[in-house]
DNA sequence: ATTTAATATTGTAATGATTACAATATTAAT
DNA sequence: ATTAATATTGTAATCATTACAATATTAAAT
């Protein structure tokens, strides 16, 4: 990790480091490829991409900083009707669409008054999902 | 299945014959532990059950007929942080509640704008699942 | 009613995602 | 430099679910 990537990879070391992970080369591509793809990939799609930068890459270490992401509030998981889970940074609340035709999960925002709230019928709310599920645009077409 | 189970089963009958399944007793007992129980059980805690009632019943049974039940629309499954799958019968909209503590699912009735809807941002939608992950009510006494 | 066809159930074996675990490598602290 | 702590790796195990073939049951047709 010298100069160049140092440059690219200042704002997810930050991240990593404000959440008290330690930001090490496998855990910066691992987030590094969920933000930029932006498509809630699984640990097996992530294992393929990064292992072609690290061939040395294992799918438990894959499998271990996910789920370390996620304890630490980094990452959510996506349980979607495949058999993988996946996974999706942590930042502005949304909800997703899940297209049984491409298989796709779609990003949409909008607002819900359950985002902020806390409590809901005595139950304390730490976190928020709205799935829809259907075709979208693309596959209606 | 004669005179008394027709009087008890009749309406978990009619609910399957209407949607095109034919209500052996399998699958008679199968929906009726689900729709009585409203615990949202797995398929194991399922097979546990209903294996008491039918010494032979085969898990791939409970497997089959519950895979049937969600493609016509009888059920719907919900994923949790737990490796299994969870069922709930499909009826009135309704959200759900995951306690991360006693790993309950708790029904949560809400009035939702997205319930009545069948498009979002042009993606047809079939169905809406709503979770409120946190800890219940009795597990923050 | 009997035969035939269709469907449901069963049991076993396979699959596949994830985890357990032990060994090695790397990083940080003394 | 040595030691301790942490991260990564590879293999083997786990466990929910599915594939598949055999049997049993139900429905249809003669």
């Amino acid at each position: 990790m010298e100069e160049r990537e140092h440059d690219i990879y200042r704002k997810f070391q930050d991240l990593l480091s404000s959440k008290g992970v330690k930001p090490s080369f496998q855990r910066l591509l691992i987030l590094e490829y969920i933000i930029k793809n932006k498509n809630h990939p699984s640990a097996e799609m992530i294992y393929q991409q990064i292992s072609k930068n690290i061939p040395t890459l294992s799918r438990t270490t894959v499998y271990n900083n996910l789920n370390l992401f996620v304890k630490k509030g980094i990452l959510t998981t996506l349980k979607t009707s495949d058999s993988e889970s996946h996974y999706d940074i942590v930042d502005k609340p949304h909800a997703h669409f899940y297209c049984s035709v491409c298989g796709r999960i779609i990003d949409i925002d909008l607002k819900m008054p359950f985002f902020s709230r806390t409590f809901i019928q005595g139950h304390k709310i730490e976190e928020v999902k709205i799935q829809f599920l259907g075709i979208c645009k693309k596959c209606l077409q």
